[in-house]
RNA sequence: UAAGCAGACCGCCUUAUCGCUGCCCCAAAUUAAUGUGGGGCGGAGGAAAGUCCGGACACCAUAGGGCAGCAUAAUGGGUAACACCCAUCAUCCCGAAUUAUCGGGAUAGGACCAGUGCAACAGAAAGGAUGUACAGGUAAUGCUGUAGUGAAAUCAGGUAAACUCUAUGCGGUGCAAUGCCAUGUAUACCGGCUGUUAAGGAUUGCCCGUCCGUUGCCGGAGGGUAGGCAGCUAAAGACUUUUGGUAACAAAAGUUUCAGAUAAAUGAUAAGGACUUCAAUCCCGAUAGCUAUCGGGAGUUGAGGUACAGAAUCCGGCUUACAGGUCUGCUUUUUUU
RNA sequence: CGGGAUGUGGCGCAGUCCGGUAGCGUAUACGUCUGGGGGGCGUAGGGUCGCAGGUUCAAAUCCUGUCAUCCCGA
């Protein structure tokens, strides 16, 4: 099983990011919100992610990087629910919503819980697109 | 042995698996500089923080002169430099001694015989003063002392963390500086030569000054957007020893290479160890008398805890945050000789 | 990375430049006017002036450090 998440897989483009925020679909589960886009034409076979923790609620630096950090290795450890069930690629912009620091157990049931329902959701939405 | 104060230093460790990142090596492949696979060596701090000072470095030939503005303020030294550090003096505070001094601490520590301002309440009077009572004194007079108000009452008064004066220093902007590559629009801009000599424009807040300055020709491509490379980490480096110096520090010799990310790398899991807190258990001593209380010690078991905090051009300081531990010096205390 | 502003009763603000008394509106409590409500009038309570240190006889005010919030530029 692949858990590798290298440069190639992180979301950089300040395009994408921009029209990931103004058209993309979210799903939520605490203490976690993921945003997600379809990507169109891209060269690349991979899913392009980012995570962000914002400043208001942990002031602190130390906060940010501990709780970036196991996001994204709560990612590395749950991407094959996405590689294996979608066949599309997506930009995915993982934010943490909570107020407290979740410990890295915790945060990794809540991901893969939050990718279920990803994958869910858009599986339902091409089965519409199929139907019509 | 315990406590306190001051200074210096350290600031969790090991292994395995899965990952991230920089450099190097090897392999095959396409191709002519990349990705893939494998291996090796590195990979946050004492404050990386606050951004309060000082530099290095880079660019702007508008960097010159004056005013304004800002900063510093005992003396001497250290340093690339400083608002930092060291030494000495002075003033103040604390302790010991006791009127010689000793130890520790603090200091924005130039100048109110250049000028201006300010002083609530109380008080006769608060800055070209003189009132009351008593006493003294005079030829005479607030001439002198005491009382009273107040932080301060005539004194070269106090106050400059009041304006100000004196001395010294300060060009501006900052690595998103700056140089280059690719992409790419079509005349804003830049460079050179030429022409015109005056309206205008540029600049550090202002003034002087300085520079540019409507044409034509030649050459180059700007801004914006999203990238890449260099700058980018070998340096006022670190460590050890010796010498000089009261010290800060300097010099010499030897050893050594120690993060470079960019939506921003150092993480996750498991096991073990270290230190430490609490509870239970065991042993010893004392007091009451077969169970309690107090003190000390040891290992086991269980439950915790291991701070403050994350590099972003790089250094030197300052300030602030910080669990715990180590060492040195001084003072006091206990025991033994 | 660089620059700036603010912090004062529960809430919104003045006072800070030029140091001596902390005040205004609103809210709260009580009284009063009214048959009652609303509203008016009167009285009262409530403030470590973000925090710490310094200068001064005296600090919300001057100086230094620090904390928090907000804004701007590249």
């Amino acid at each position: 099983m692949d858990e590798s998440f290298g440069k190639k897989e992180k979301l950089k483009s300040k395009i994408v990011i921009d029209s990931l925020f103004a058209e993309g679909n979210s799903v939520k589960k605490y203490p976690l919100r993921l945003v997600y886009l379809p990507l169109e034409n891209s060269s690349e076979n991979v899913n392009k992610v980012a995570v962000s923790v914002p400043k208001r609620s942990f002031k602190r630096a130390v906060d940010r990087i501990k709780l970036k950090r196991l996001m994204r290795e709560a990612y590395r450890k749950n991407k094959y629910l996405v590689t294996s069930n979608l066949y599309k690629n997506y930009a995915l912009m993982f934010i943490y919503t909570g107020r407290d620091i979740w410990n890295y157990a915790e945060l990794l049931r809540s991901s893969e819980e939050l990718l279920k329902r990803f994958v869910e959701q858009e599986k339902m939405k091409d089965h519409e697109k199929d139907i019509l």
